[in-house]
DNA sequence: TAAAAATACTCCATAGGTATTTTAT
DNA sequence: ATAAAATACCTATGGAGTATTTTTA
């Protein structure tokens, strides 16, 4: 059976004539006539009554119902589809890290909601192995984190760097430094949050340079936590320049001073994700934006 | 587009997988490939995201779904079908003409039930010229016409035929007689029915044949209104035997002697109505009704 | 390297066309 | 006699197959 026999069935059925529905049809009438016997004997019921006055059977009347709605919803699937190509429209599933998502988002998401108008966003704060699962799951759509991404099946487009600082309390010995050294930290524990967080990472990869060491009694489960350590003065951490936000009371941030430490954010999306044109588009719309300049 | 093209997207849809859906398909994997991709192409949306992991894209789920709803309707419209490809089952829309229906109808009806448990039927009670248009339209499916039926389209099978008996009043001078003759009604004024009645045809082509006049100051407008005339003594008329029913107090029936006057009734319905089964099993049904051997 | 989809090509079923016949009114 | 649908027959589109290549994970 075929959504063009429906459209003969409901063609004769509204003009009672196998001449002007063929017409309409914008086919023959042998052709027409042929192709309803078809359906006919597919169907196994005689659907059309043939005299000078050509009408349905009962089954024909009810088949011919049954067929004028599904070709109205084929219609509306063709409406839907031609409505839908636009690959700045829709919904785009995104996700950040924890570390980044809650600083980076209010600073990009207005951006790309007026960039991008018929776009809706859907945000998501998981940590990096979730996040590169769920892309893979096609549960995200695209995703910022933080350099290397070596995953297959993934792309990464490189975003911004961000700067990370020393943050230490006020009172601390090097409050009064306007820039750090490496020399300076080699000596000091440093307090990190828990595994899993890519930032422990991060941050552990340039303790390892600096031959700095991780506090042993200590690990925090988020960054705001972290910040309430080195705020209460027990502790010096590294803290991501998206994350320092306005000035605290008992929290003295100071950049490095040479070579400064930094993490790459990159935006993923799987490798066949078919609106290249929208991630292109959101990567040009990132990195135009002058407060990532840091 | 085609259902078939629909059927190959809900496949990959659910198996998220060309070669697996292909088979699910009874299809080779690069058919059920060149056919999605011509689909994705007359819609102009990308409905599949191909790479190891095949999954859907947003506009590729909606009209997945919208497809299922096609195809379970399509399912839907195949098995109605399949169902109503019995001529016995489903609707017949029955006519009679006014001086026969009340009486025919009650003796017929129950033994059709009976014979044909699922066909529901239709009455309709009409003068002859009606029920003909109506059969014409398709308004009616068959009906019960006295010969002769000679309209185009037309088909007519004969059913029984049916003798009209005199009707007096008791105490009118032919009530004693067990059978009358030409002669007996020759001066005879006869009351009959009004324009547009078969039986006022018939009733005439009698009158013609033995020298009868018609009442000149009266007709009547229904069977019964008839028979109450004759009962209250004013008229004598013509009554088909089927209407004579139970023995009434005021009026005698008499029988003709020789060869009696008689309607034939046929079954007619569009030459072209195809559930051909069903009537001549209607047929066969009437005909074998010993109620109607007189 | 292996799995899977895309490509290349060939084939054939069938929708479609034209010309004609049949049917019914 | 006429109108309309069915039939006959031919054409061509496109759906389906096999073999092969490309891709990518």
């Amino acid at each position: 059976m075929n959504l063009r026999d429906l459209k003969y069935l409901v063609a004769v059925a509204d003009l009672r004539h196998f001449g002007r529905a063929a017409e309409a049809c914008f086919v023959s009438q042998p052709t027409l006539s042929m192709q309803l016997k078809k359906l006919e004997e597919t169907l196994g019921v005689t659907l059309i009554e043939r005299g000078k006055q050509v009408m349905l059977t009962e089954a024909g009347h009810e088949i011919a119902a049954k067929a004028r709605e599904i070709l109205a919803q084929t219609d509306q699937l063709i409406a839907y589809a031609k409505e839908s190509n636009d690959p700045l429209a829709g919904e785009l599933r995104l996700g950040a890290f924890p570390t980044l998502a809650p600083y980076l988002f209010p600073l990009v998401v207005p951006k790309i909601n007026a960039a991008f108008p018929k776009l809706k966003l859907l945000l998501v704060e998981e940590k990096t192995n979730v996040l590169l699962s769920q892309l893979k799951e096609g549960k995200l759509d695209a995703a910022f984190i933080a350099a290397p991404v070596e995953e297959s099946g993934i792309a990464a487009k490189s975003l911004f760097s961000e700067a990370f600082l020393l943050a230490v309390p006020r009172r601390h010995a090097l409050a009064e430094k306007k820039t750090v050294t490496a020399e300076d930290i080699a000596a000091q524990p440093i307090l990190l949050l828990d595994e899993g967080h890519c930032l422990r990472d991060q941050a552990l990869a340039l303790c390892q340079r600096v031959g700095a060491k991780e506090t042993d009694n200590f690990r925090a489960t988020s960054l705001e936590t972290l910040r309430q350590m080195v705020a209460s003065g027990v502790a010096v951490t590294l803290m991501p320049q998206l994350a320092i936000g306005k000035e605290h009371a008992d929290i003295v941030y100071i950049p490095f001073q040479n070579q400064p430490f930094k993490r790459k954010i990159m935006l993923c999306t799987r490798s066949h994700f078919p609106r290249k044109l929208l991630i292109e588009k959101l990567v040009s719309l990132i990195r135009a934006e002058s407060v990532l300049y840091f």
